[in-house]
DNA sequence: ATATGATGTTACCGATCGGTAACACCCCAT
DNA sequence: ATGGGGTGTTACCGATCGGTAACATCATAT
């Protein structure tokens, strides 16, 4: 296949971390690798060399790319979810501040960094096997990302509350997907202003 | 990896048609076992086994098997505009009766059985190579997907009608990829609920 | 009947990849 | 000094996979 017989694979980052712990290394690498060239695409020869470790080392310490995989996606959540718990604090008490807030800072959350859409779905496209460990990631994380929508919008008292957080919620899925098939210049550019006017709209008592 | 190891790769398909002509099996097969278990995931061998043929004839037929994703995804991308233009048809000369018809009919298309998300975008997450054939196939077709809603919107006199679309598109977006991550039990539900809405909020001349 | 094209069968090649074994090394704490 | 744990190096294995060659078979049209 082309995938396999095309360029070389290489890392997005200029250089790598030689002071960090190994596994650090690898953690990154692996992140890296696997967004910008699909998980399957990716060897674990590869990863460790753009870790600047080898192989071995890395069997030490993840004991299959399976567990790897899901070991990176374990700490894309987690710095998405400090995102969260940041945000939370710089409007705390104020729901619907958070709401904004995310919107404005985060809803369009590096988006433009993000050329090849989202980590965890595209993990999940390329795991179809329900008992991967990186499934349950996956569901987990965006899960709570769901439920964030839902409590914020009950919280700040807008109307329909569910239906508006998953409004917004499908709104930023489909933001971030997008980014791979119609691109940065595409409808994800709007997407702050879809989800103000949209909050907006929930703001009046009646719809 | 464990996908490799994992159980063996069966077709959701109960039966397959042996009238039909081999390159007419082996493009279902092909698409049923891309979409259910990943395009990395499945060999040739599979794909010929399950269209009850053989490789060689899967070769003489598609080149490779990058030309036989990119033809997949050509004739899923044909049947989905052949919807599109039955749709037209029934609704002829009445946009926004076009768009409403979609929402009923085809927003949540087909959406039950979309457990393992949109083919298309699946498909751009495992092949990120730019010049791979069916990355082409993948982005015309979402644009096209894009475009229909802009025109329609335009054409139905509905306010700011670029932005609607692009919220309708990526609502759209959206719902089929959270299949995969949140279930069909979860925001997705209500889709048409949530198209209908924001059309009708898009009707009256000031939103 | 026979030629022709499409299809089926078998066997094979080369490359890649996940994972492991065995051993050497180096830093640091006691 | 002397361990010992974490790390680097090399070599290797078994399996899978994409792709091809050579040949047999079958249907159909003339």
């Amino acid at each position: 296949m082309s995938s396999t017989n095309s360029a070389k694979i290489a890392s997005t980052r200029s250089s790598t971390n030689t002071d960090a712990a190994p596994r650090e290394r690898i953690l990154t690498s692996a992140l890296d690798l696997f967004y910008g060239h699909g998980i399957h695409a990716v060897g674990v020869d590869a990863i460790a060399e753009a870790a600047a470790t080898n192989k071995m080392t890395l069997y030490r310490h993840f004991g299959s790319k399976d567990e790897l995989v899901a070991e990176c996606l374990r700490r894309l959540a987690a710095e998405t979810d400090a995102a969260w718990e940041e945000n939370a604090r710089a409007y705390a008490g104020d729901p619907r501040g958070q709401l904004l807030g995310w919107v404005r800072g985060l809803g369009a959350w590096k988006l433009d960094l993000a050329e090849r859409g989202c980590a965890f779905l595209n993990a999940a496209a390329e795991l179809p096997d329900k008992s991967h460990p990186a499934r349950r990631v996956v569901e987990e994380f965006k899960s709570r990302f769901r439920e964030r929508f839902i409590a914020l919008c009950r919280e700040a008292r807008l109307s329909e509350p569910e239906l508006l957080a998953d409004e917004i919620f499908l709104l930023c899925e489909g933001a971030r997907v997008s980014m791979q098939s119609v691109g940065r210049e595409g409808p994800a550019k709007r997407l702050p202003e879809m989800l103000q006017l949209l909050i907006a709209n929930h703001t009046k008592p009646r719809r």
